[in-house]
DNA sequence: CTGAAAGCGCTTACAG
DNA sequence: CTGAAAGCGCTTACAG
């Protein structure tokens, strides 16, 4: 049997069985505060006998806009993104916004093909971890009136709004916490490509040189296998290394890996210290002492950026700074 | 300084700068066969001197469809959705789609709002793992001939497609290498919430009862938190359990807790399998032996099988199931 | 308060 | 091969 083709119910049906023109249909459905209450029974009654459901498609090209937000990340399998991907989505939500994943895999390409998506759809804002913090298509956005907020990473047209975390300010309390403890051979495991990375690596090499300790980093570029390989070549080398910071959640998971392969002790033979607090760390072997970035708050803040200026109530650009928090676990072996 | 609005170009502008119809622009950009080469030319160069780009929410109301598929999960920061997602997300961008992510958080209403809201939408397909398999959207989505394709857990409608991993089969593969391993007393952390836990759980009792085996499992729920203290509870309970099986990341992290808080060493006192295989399990404490999804793949099968029915190569439905890979790591005790 | 009409920016039969 | 015209399904000044 083929099924039969049910054609869509549209506007004007619902107008005819309610006796009134689609324009007093749509007045009800879009909330319009003077429609007689009559008409406006009889339309509520003919909607709901009708099933009938507004076509979005026309709604978006109507308004020129889309109840969508975009959220550009480098890499949703990353639990720092995950996590706050699924925190953009529960803020989104409640406001009636949905979620347009756009993962980049930090390619500036990808970042500028989405980008530009989103101006076609003409998405209602975007939140976006820059690979490209330069991109044309973030200015193109903006002339569009799509409001853009950046997270991680500023980006450099002066109109975008931001939301970053410390983290200087986190690497350096990270470093003090196990010059603190009495090291004085510190490793961090770096990442030139990432920002977030860069700017805890200088807080790190400050701190050091402030104490006159010798800064020694190693890049790992954010793959596991890079980051053990990377804390392999600093334990081999001759610094006598007894404490690492690793620069995020990737390094810190291939110095583990690492550290575990030659049968070294966490914390006693080498004491650790990561950033980010994904949902392993906690049971990690040692347990993980982190900074955290407190990721739901920045979610929240920067739908509310965005809620600001799609509403019009806000012109000048803002840029907001986060604290993280340290979670003293056993990885860095003091008490506290 | 105010900014001048600029206003958009449409494809007037463009036909009206290379001297020809609007039609014809249409055609030359939407690869029509038959443009004579010089119109198409102008038509090109217009386009480039005037910077256009197509109204897509314009062309999405004309062709009464959208360049997305939507993919509804219940949790993305839940790594085995994270990996699905993003490889779903590869796997979309390379045929030219976008990915409207929806997280439901388990919740059949939100999956219900929305599934509506895809329908609304008009993508071209949904990828989800249903959190209520029989939700009537589901059926509406079919009903407007848009394709549908399950994972985790296979939906109720006989119309659409899913993909689904040998759960039951992996269980089995699980418990035979404890009890090959001489375990006699082997439980199962489960989650009845949860399909593919259940079948999982199915499997278990199955080979336990097979051999004679008293099985034991206790519920988690799958927050972490509730596999430590489901954990705990068979630690005090009188069964004298030697191993144990997670069934699924959340009640393995929970059992880690459980296990590292009471300092009960595993795989020597306890020996530990688990199911999926994110990032950390591999230098977790200790390496975890897990049966794996192959998780690319089955993106892969996903957006083929929408892809078949975008194009209408295809109307009988299909179910995939596809095999899990046992990776023997530290934490179930056996050397093999 | 309400309807007729225009229009959002495209695409695509239709006619030539 | 190409253009004029209709139309996708809404919303919203405009007039009454």
């Amino acid at each position: 049997m083929v099924k039969a083709e049910v054609p869509p119910i549209r506007i004007r049906d619902v107008a005819a069985l309610a006796g009134v023109s689609p324009a007093t249909v749509s007045r009800v459905l879009n909330m319009a505060p003077s429609v007689n209450s009559a008409d406006r029974a009889r339309v509520l009654t003919a909607v709901k006998a009708l099933g009938y459901r507004p076509n979005r498609l026309a709604q978006n090209l109507r308004r020129q806009k889309t109840e969508m937000i975009g959220v550009v990340v480098s890499d949703i399998d990353n639990p720092h993104f995950a996590t706050m991907v699924r925190a953009l989505e529960g803020a989104a939500y409640s406001l009636g916004y949905r979620v347009l994943l756009c993962n980049t895999d930090g390619q500036a390409e990808k970042q500028r093909s989405y980008l530009e998506v989103l101006a076609a759809e003409r998405v209602l804002g975007v939140v976006l971890s820059p690979s490209n913090p330069a991109g044309d298509e973030i200015g193109a956005l903006l002339d569009l009136r799509i409001p853009v907020v950046a997270f991680d990473r500023p980006v450099t047209d002066p109109r975008a709004d931001a939301v970053v975390a410390d983290n200087r300010g986190a690497a350096v309390t990270a470093t003090k916490l196990l010059i603190n403890a009495g090291h004085k051979h510190i490793g961090f495991l770096s990442n030139p490509d990432l920002f977030t990375v860069s700017q805890r690596l200088a807080g790190y090499e400050d701190t050091m040189a402030a104490v006159g300790l010798r800064p020694c980093s190693l890049p790992g570029y954010s793959r596991i296998e890079e980051g053990a390989s990377a804390t392999s070549k600093l334990l081999d080398s001759s610094e006598g290394i007894t404490a690492l910071i690793a620069g995020n959640n990737s390094m810190a998971l291939g110095a583990l890996r690492a550290l575990h392969a030659r049968k070294i002790k966490v914390p006693e033979e080498m004491a650790l210290v990561a950033f980010d607090d994904p949902i392993w760390a906690a049971v990690a072997n040692p347990p993980l002492t982190v900074l955290a970035q407190p990721i739901e708050q920045m979610a929240e803040s920067m739908v509310d950026l965005l809620q600001e200026r799609i509403h019009g109530n806000r012109l000048e650009p803002r840029r907001l700074v986060v604290d993280f928090e340290l979670r003293v676990r056993e990885s860095c072996g003091t008490a506290q």
